[in-house]
DNA sequence: TGCGCAGGCGAAATCTTATT
DNA sequence: AATAAGATTTCGCCTGCGCA
C-alpha cells in the first residue's frame, strides 16, 4: 500500500491528541515512507498480519493479552513466539485495517484538518464499540476458560483498562539514552569527514545514516576518554532530563489555576493543557466508553451467577445526553456475533430492547451477596432518597462499579443504618457524608478504569508533587476533570497513633513489631506532637484539618459523655462463641483514659454483628476482598518485617472499618 | 493432601526509537 | 541502514490460597 508522504503535523487540540501511541505498529515497504509516516503509524496500533497468520494452528484472537491458566494450557502454548504480539488482531484488528486506507487518504494540506481528524476518530473509536459490543470483545478465549460472567466483565473491563492507560499516556515515546558515539554524530570532524569520503563512495542515499554513524564510532576511538566521558555525561543528563518530564506527563496533574494551565503540556513535546479539547474528549471517547460500562455493568448486574449472556441495547441517545448530544452514528459493518444467548436469570429470554439502563438496573435482583430479606441500601438510596434529576446520574455512577466495590458500598451504607441507631452523632467515626467521600478516594484492589485522570502535570506547581498519592486515587466516571484532593490531605482520616498509643496494645501484641510499625506510619504524616501524653487529643492534623473523629473527641470530654449502652462485655443471648471470644479479648486491652469509648465501640460491635445476624466467613477474608497489606503480610509468610505501603493509614483503617 | 488458580518475578524474545 | 537502549510481551517457575 503507498502511504503518501504527510509532512504536516496534525493539529494537536482535536481527538487526535489522545490517540495511543504504539508499540506495534504496520510496517512501511520503504524506510522513507516508514520516516514519513511514523506521525501517523502511532494512531492506528494494528499488529503485523503476517505475523498473525504463521501458524494457522493457533487462535490468534485476544491471546496477546492472555496467560496460559491452566497446566495443559501452558503446555499447550510451549514453543509459542515469544515477545510483542500487539494489542489489536483477529476482528479488531481487521476492523482498524478497515479505516488504515481512508486514515492515509486524508490529505494533511488539505482544507479543514483538525475537523477531518476529528471526525475521522469520531468514526473509528465510536464505531468500534457500535460494532463490537462487549458480548464480543474478549469472547473468543472467555468461552474457553471464563466460567462466569463476572470473570467475564472483569475481562473486558481489563482489556479496557489497557485501552485507556495507553490514552492516558503522554504523548510520544518514551526518551532514549543517546549513546556517546550517537553524540558524537554532530561534531564537525565526523561532517568534515563524511562530506570527504561520501561522494567518492557512490553508495545509496539510505546509507548515509549508517555511514555517519560508522565515521564516528570510527573517529571517537581517536578522542580523549575525558571528552568520551563527557559525551557520555552529556547524553545522560538529556536522557534524565527527558526522562523526568515523560514520567511527570503519566503521573503528574493540571493545576487548578486556569492561567497555570497554559504551561502545562502533554507529554514532553504534546500541545499545552489550554489547547486541549477537553469537550471534544469527552464526548468523543469518554462518552462511547460511557456507554461501554453502562452496557456492560447492566447485563453483568441482571446475570450475575448466569453463564449466559445477554444482549441489551442501550439507549445511545440518553448515553451520551451529557456528553454534548452527540448522536451516535450506527454501525458501518455487519459483525458476526459469536455467542448470542438471551437468557436472564427469571427465564425470560427477550431483553426489552427499550429497556433504559435505568430500569434495568432498578429492576435488578439486590447483589448476591446480601441476605434476601435486606434490600439493597444502593438501591433504596436510588429509588427512595434520590430525586427524579440524581437517580440516572447515581445509576451511571454506581453502573462504573465492579462488584468488590459494589459490594462495599452497599457494606458501608448498611453499616451507616445500623450504626446510626447504635452510636451518638458525635462517637461516629465518620460522618455520613463524609463515609462516601472516603470510600471514593480509596484505592481499591480492582478499581475500574480511572477515565478522567488527566496526564498532565506542572512541574512548577508543588501542589501536583504529590503524584504518587494522586496516582493512586479513584475519581468517579465523567465528572469535572479536576482531580480530587489526595487522600490524607483533606479526606477525613482517623487521627495517627504515635508509640504511646500503640504500647497500650503491647499486651495483646509484639511491642517491637507494634513499634516499627509506627515509624512507617508516620512517615507520611507531620510530626506527632507528644502533647497527647498530657492528656491532649492525638491528632498529627491542623486545626483546619480536624478529622471528625478528633472533632468528635473534642466536643466530648470524659464528664458530658454519655454513659456507655454496654460496656460490661456482656453479649446478646445466643451469639456465637467467636464474638463472646474476641470481646473478650478486645476488652482485655488496656486503652487508658480511651477505655470508655473503647468499650462503646466493642459494645457497638457486637450490636452490629447481631443485626447482620452473626455472619462470619469460617474463611476469612477471601484474597480479593482483603486488604492489600494483609495480603502482603500473608504472601510473606507472616514475617513480622512486612514493609506497609506509605499509604497505609488511612486507607488501610478504613479496608479494614468496612 | 493434592490439585487448580492467582499473582509475582526473572529470563528471554520481540519491537520501536534515537542518532545525521 | 547500524546499533543499542528501553519497552513490551510471553514463558517458566515459585509460593500461597481455596477447595474437596
Amino acid at each position: 500500500m503507498e502511504h503518501p508522504p504527510c509532512s504536516t503535523e496534525p493539529p494537536m487540540n482535536n481527538i487526535d491528541d489522545i490517540r495511543p501511541p504504539s508499540s506495534q505498529v504496520m510496517r512501511s515497504d520503504s524506510a522513507q515512507s516508514q520516516a514519513d509516516s511514523s506521525q501517523r503509524r502511532m494512531d492506528l496500533n494494528i499488529s503485523e498480519p503476517q505475523n498473525l497468520n504463521e501458524d494457522p494452528n493457533i487462535d490468534v484472537v485476544h491471546q496477546s493479552n492472555r496467560r496460559a491458566k491452566t497446566k495443559h494450557e501452558r503446555q499447550a502454548a510451549k514453543g509459542k513466539e515469544r515477545g510483542n504480539q500487539g494489542k489489536f488482531s483477529g476482528e479488531e484488528g481487521e476492523y482498524l485495517e478497515r479505516y488504515l486506507e481512508e486514515f492515509h487518504d486524508i490529505d494533511c494540506d488539505g482544507p479543514n484538518l483538525r475537523s477531518t481528524y476529528e471526525s475521522f476518530w469520531f468514526k473509528v473509536i465510536g464505531g468500534f464499540w457500535d460494532v463490537f459490543k462487549w458480548q464480543d470483545v474478549p469472547i473468543t478465549q472467555v468461552e474457553k476458560d471464563i466460567k462466569d460472567v463476572v470473570k467475564l466483565k472483569e475481562a473486558v473491563v481489563k482489556r479496557m483498562n489497557d485501552v485507556l492507560a495507553e490514552l492516558r499516556r503522554p504523548q510520544g515515546p518514551p526518551p532514549r539514552r543517546a549513546q556517546p558515539w550517537q553524540m558524537y554524530m554532530s561534531n564537525e570532524r565526523v561532517a568534515t569527514e563524511f562530506e570527504r569520503t561520501w561522494d567518492a563512495l557512490g553508495k545509496d542515499p539510505h546509507f548515509k545514516l549508517d555511514f555517519r554513524s560508522s565515521i564516528a564510532k570510527r573517529l571517537l576511538k581517536d578522542e580523549s576518554d575525558e571528552y568520551i566521558a563527557t559525551l557520555e555525561r552529556e547524553g545522560k543528563e538529556a536522557y534524565d532530563k527527558a526522562l523526568l518530564k515523560y514520567n511527570q506527563g503519566i503521573v503528574g496533574s493540571p493545576p487548578e489555576d486556569p492561567a497555570k494551565q497554559a504551561d502545562v503540556h502533554y507529554g514532553p513535546t504534546g500541545p499545552n493543557f489550554g489547547d486541549f479539547d477537553k469537550t471534544g474528549f469527552r464526548r468523543n471517547v469518554l462518552g462511547q466508553f460511557g456507554r461501554f460500562l453502562k452496557s456492560t455493568r447492566a447485563n453483568v448486574e441482571a446475570n450475575i451467577g448466569d453463564t449466559t449472556i445477554p444482549i441489551v441495547e442501550v439507549d445511545t441517545n440518553e448515553a451520551n445526553k451529557d456528553e454534548g448530544g452527540v448522536e451516535v452514528q450506527p454501525p458501518r459493518f455487519s459483525v458476526q456475533h459469536t455467542r448470542r444467548r438471551n437468557i436472564s436469570s427469571n427465564g425470560d429470554s427477550s431483553p426489552n430492547p427499550g429497556m433504559t439502563v435505568a430500569e434495568h438496573t432498578l429492576t435488578s435482583p439486590p447483589p448476591p451477596n446480601l441476605p434476601s430479606n435486606v434490600l439493597s441500601p444502593l438501591q433504596r438510596q436510588i429509588t427512595e432518597i434520590l430525586l427524579d434529576a440524581d437517580q440516572y446520574k447515581e445509576i451511571r455512577r454506581v453502573q462504573t462499579l465492579n462488584d468488590f466495590e459494589l459490594a462495599r458500598e452497599n457494606t458501608i451504607m448498611r453499616n451507616q443504618e445500623a450504626l446510626r441507631h447504635l452510636i451518638p452523632d458525635h462517637l461516629r467515626l465518620f460522618p455520613t457524608d463524609d463515609l462516601h467521600t472516603i470510600f471514593s478516594s480509596i484505592n481499591v484492589p480492582t478499581p475500574p478504569p480511572n477515565v478522567n485522570v488527566l496526564i498532565l502535570r506542572n512541574t512548577e506547581d508543588p501542589v501536583s508533587n504529590d503524584a504518587s498519592i494522586l496516582s493512586n486515587v479513584r475519581i468517579p466516571m465523567l465528572p469535572s476533570p479536576t482531580p480530587p484532593a489526595p487522600v490524607n490531605a483533606n479526606s477525613p482520616t482517623l487521627p495517627c497513633l504515635d508509640n504511646s498509643d500503640l504500647s497500650h496494645l503491647s499486651t495483646c501484641f509484639d511491642a517491637n513489631a507494634l513499634a516499627g510499625a509506627a515509624s512507617l506510619l508516620h512517615e507520611d504524616h507531620e510530626p506527632i506532637t507528644t502533647a497527647s501524653s498530657a492528656g491532649e487529643p492525638v491528632s498529627a492534623h491542623t486545626a483546619d484539618d480536624a478529622s471528625p473523629l478528633e472533632s468528635a473527641v473534642d466536643s466530648c470530654d470524659a464528664s458530658s459523655m454519655p454513659a456507655a449502652n454496654d460496656v460490661s462485655g456482656d453479649v446478646p443471648a445466643g451469639c456465637p462463641d467467636w464474638i463472646i471470644n474476641h470481646q473478650r479479648r478486645f476488652l482485655e486491652v488496656e486503652m487508658g483514659e480511651d477505655s470508655r469509648v473503647w468499650a462503646e465501640l466493642i459494645s457497638a460491635w457486637v450490636q452490629l454483628e447481631q443485626l447482620q445476624g452473626y455472619q462470619s466467613p469460617l474463611t476469612g477474608l477471601n484474597a480479593r476482598s482483603r486488604p492489600a497489606d494483609v495480603s502482603l503480610w500473608v504472601q510473606n509468610a507472616r514475617k513480622g518485617s512486612v514493609v506497609l505501603r506509605k499509604s497505609t493509614p488511612a486507607v488501610f483503617q478504613q479496608q479494614l472499618w468496612n
